[in-house]
DNA sequence: AATGAATGAGGGTTCATTCAT
DNA sequence: TATGAATGAACCCTCATTCAT
C-alpha cells in the first residue's frame, strides 16, 4: 500500500475508478469514457498506463492479490496446526472480500467467468493461495488430523465454494447488512467440515469398525509429525 | 419434451445454437449473426421469436429449468428421509449440469452475474428448487436428524457452493474428463457434511446404522411432517 | 360512398386504419404491422390491395378528394357571383379539413412534403380544385369584380396559404377546441382580401356596399361569362 | 459568423452536408453514412458533435434562425411605422428562404410536420419572430393604423401562410426560376392586405392619400407608441 | 506525460416485403 | 382470397483505440 499521505497517482486513480465501475456495471457495460471521467483523466491517459481495457481489468486483482495473499502466508508460521492454518487462510479471504466488496464482486462475478483471466498473473496469485490451502488440507490428512481417504480437492472446493457462494449471493441481494455476517459463518463452517473429516481418536468401541482404518494407518503417520493437535479456537461471540 | 421424431422447430434450433454460443463465448461476445448462422435462420427470424438478445438468453434456462426441476420434485415422495431428499435434489442438479455442460456454463458463468436474471422466471425456478433444499435441511433439524442449532442457510450454501465451485472450475479447466467425476463426489460431500451435522445418538454400528436410518428410523420421524412427503413450499408470488 | 349499412370491406378497413395511423405518427413512423393490427387483417393482406406502403398512403387522398371535390363543384351553379364561388370552394376545403382532421393532417403534414405525391391522381384532384379556384379569381379580374392588374396566383396563394397555415398550426397545437373556429375565420379572411382587391367604383358607403355586391351587382357582372356558371376548366390531359 | 477565410470546421461541414441532404431527400431517407461522406468525416464524428440524427436536424435551424432573426429585429428601430415593420420582418423571411432554398425546404417541408421540433430552441426562435410580427399587427390595430376589430392572428396567418404557401409550391415545382420572384410578390401581398385592413379615415382622394401616409401621416401616429420603436415583446421564459 | 479529436469496425434491431399454403 | 412465417437489407449508434500536438 503506497504512502497514504501523498495524493493518489493517476494510475491509482484510474484503477480505483475502474474497480468501482467494473464491479457495479460489469466489464462489458463499463466504458473507458466513464472510467476516465471518474478518474478525472483523459481516455488517452488510460491507454498510457494500460494497453487495453482488459489489461486494466486484469491489473486490478494483480495489485490487490499480491498485496493481500502474501501477507496471509506470512502469518502462517505463527499458527500451530493445520486447522489453524486453514482457518487463517480463509479468514484472510473473507476479510479481503468483506472489506472490499467491489473487489469481491469483480473477482467472483466478472473475472471468474473470463477465460483469459486464467492466464493472468493475478490468477496465478489466487491459484497460489488456493494451492496453499490445498497443501494444508493434504498435510492434515497426512498427519492424521483428517481422515485418510479424504479427498483434499473436494474439501478445498467445499471451503472455497461455500465462501464464494455466500459472497455471490450477498452481492446478488445487493450486499445487505446481515447478521450473522459471512465472517461469523467461518467457524460454523469449519466446525461442520472438520467434524466431518476429523479423525476421531478415542471413539470408544462403536465407531470402531468403520473408523478403524482411519484410526490406524493415520495414527502412525501422524506420530511422526508430533501429535499435532490443532489449536482450539474459542468460538467467538 | 416434444416429439423427438419431428425435425426441430426453428425456435428450438435457435435456442440450441444460442446455448452453445453463449456458453462458449459469453453473452456479450456472442453475436446474433453467429447464432443465426449456426441455427440456419436469418437474424430477423431470431427477433421474431425473441424480442431481444437478452430475452433469448433468458429463454434458455427458463425452458430447461422448468423441465428439470419439476421432475426432481416428483421423485421426492419415493424417497425416505431428509438425507435422501437432499441427496436426490443435489443428484438432479449435478446430473443436469453434467449432462448439459453448455447449460451449466451458461447458468454459472453468464447468468449468475447478470442482475436482471434475478427478475426472470428462470431464476424463480432455480430459487424454488433452492428453497426446497433449504426446507429439507430445516426439516432435518426439526426432526432431530441434524443438530439443533445448525444454520440451515449455511448448510445449503455449503452444498450448493461446493457443487457450483466444482463445476465452475471444471469449466475453467476446459471440462476435462476426470476421475472422479463430479457426480462421484456427491456422496463424499454428503458424508462429510452429514457427519458434521448429524446428531450422534449412540455411536455404534455406524455405517449400517446409516443405511438403517434411511430405510426406517427417519421415515418415522418424518411422518410427523406429513407422511414422508417432501416439505411443502408455499408457492410465493 | 359505399353502402353505410354493410360492414366495411377489408380494403376500407385498411384505409381507415392507415389514415389514422399515418396522420398520427407520420408516414415513416407508421408500420404496416400496426396498420394491419388496427384493421384486423394480416400484413400480407395489405399487400394484396396495395402494392406498397406508399401506394397505400396515396390511395387515401385519392378516394377522399374524388368524393369531396366533385361535390364542391356541383354546388357552384347554385351560387351567384365570383366571390360566392370562391367562398364556396374555400368553404368545402375548410369543412373537409375540419370534419376530418386525420385527413387534413395527412395532406398538409405528410403528403405535401412528399415529392412523389405530385405525380399522383390524388394530387391531380387537388390541383384541379385549386385550378378551379384560380379560374374563379381570374374571372373576377376579367369581369371587373377585382382590380385589373391583380395577380391571381398571388391571390390564390393568399387564400389557400392562409387556410393551410391555420390548419397546420391547429394541428401542431394538438387540435385544440378553439373559438373562433377556422371556419369562423373564413368570412373575415375573405372580407380582408376582397376589400383589398375589389374594384372601388365609388368610394363611399363602403361596407354597406359590400353587402350589396354580394346580393346583386356581382350577379350581373358574371352573367357576361355565361349565365352564372362557374368558369370552365379545360380538363387537361 | 466566423472568419470566412478559415477552412470550415468539421462541425460546419457536417451541418452543411446535412442541410443539403435532409432538404433534398427528407429526414428519414437521408442516412448518416451519406452525410458523413458528403462532409468528409467519419460517421462516428457526426455523433461526436450531435448526439443523434434528430439532434443534427434540429441543430441546423437553431444556428440559422439565431443568426438571422436577431438581425431582423435590429433593423426595426431604423424603420418608421407598423406597416414598415411588418414589411421588414417579412422581407427578412423571404430573403432568408429565397437565398437559402435548402433551409426553407428543410423548415417548411421537414420540420414543420415534426412534433418534437416544437420543443426545440430553433422553434422558439421562430416563434419569437412570429410573435414579433403579431405584436406589430396588434400595435397597428391599437394605434389606429388598422381597423379596430381586426383579428391580428388571422392577419398574421395570412401573411405567413401566403409566404409559406408560395415557397412550398416553389419547392414542389422544383424551384424554378420565376418572374415575378416571391420577393416581388411581397409588396402586392402587403398592398392587398393593408388595403383590406387599413382604416379609411376620409374615403376620398383615397389612393393619393395612401401614398402620403406611407411617407408622413403614419410616422406621426406611431410616435405615440414611443418614438417609433418596435413594439416591445415581453421576453417570456 | 497528457489529451482532444477522430474513427474503424461492428452490433443489435427494424420493417417492408415475399411466398408457400 | 388470406395469411403465418420468414427474411434481406439497411441504419443508427457505440466505443475501444489511435495519434498529432
Amino acid at each position: 500500500m503506497t504512502d497514504k499521505n501523498r495524493p493518489k497517482t493517476r494510475k491509482d486513480r484510474i484503477m480505483d475508478a475502474a474497480l468501482r465501475i467494473f464491479a457495479e456495471k460489469g466489464f462489458q457495460n463499463a466504458t473507458i469514457t466513464e472510467i476516465s471521467k471518474e478518474a478525472s483523466v483523459s481516455e488517452a491517459t488510460i491507454y498510457e498506463y494500460f494497453g487495453t481495457k482488459e489489461d486494466l481489468l486484469f491489473a486490478i486483482p494483480e495489485k490487490i492479490s499480491n498485496e493481500v495473499f502474501k501477507k496471509s502466508v506470512e502469518v502462517l508460521p505463527y499458527i500451530k496446526g493445520v486447522e489453524g492454518w486453514i482457518r487463517s487462510i480463509l479468514f484472510s479471504y473473507i476479510q479481503l472480500y468483506q472489506s472490499n466488496p467491489h473487489y469481491s464482486a469483480l473477482v467472483l462475478l466478472q473475472l471468474m467467468p473470463n477465460k483469459r483471466f486464467r492466464q493472468t498473473p493475478a490468477h496465478a496469485a489466487i491459484r497460489l493461495s488456493s494451492h496453499g490451502l490445498l497443501d494444508c488440507i493434504k498435510a492434515g490428512i497426512e498427519d492424521g488430523t483428517f481422515k485418510k481417504g479424504s479427498n483434499p480437492y473436494l474439501i478445498r472446493s467445499m471451503l472455497m465454494g461455500t465462501i464464494e457462494h455466500l459472497f455471490i449471493h450477498w452481492h446478488m441481494q445487493g450486499m445487505p447488512k446481515k447478521e450473522p455476517s459471512i465472517m461469523d459463518m467461518l467457524d460454523p463452517l469449519l466446525n461442520i467440515i472438520f467434524d466431518g473429516i476429523r479423525t476421531k481418536k478415542e471413539e470408544s468401541g462403536t465407531t470402531l469398525y468403520l473408523k478403524l482404518e482411519d484410526a490406524n494407518a493415520f495414527g502412525k503417520l501422524l506420530q511422526k509429525k508430533g501429535g499435532g493437535h490443532p489449536p482450539k479456537r474459542k468460538t467467538k461471540k
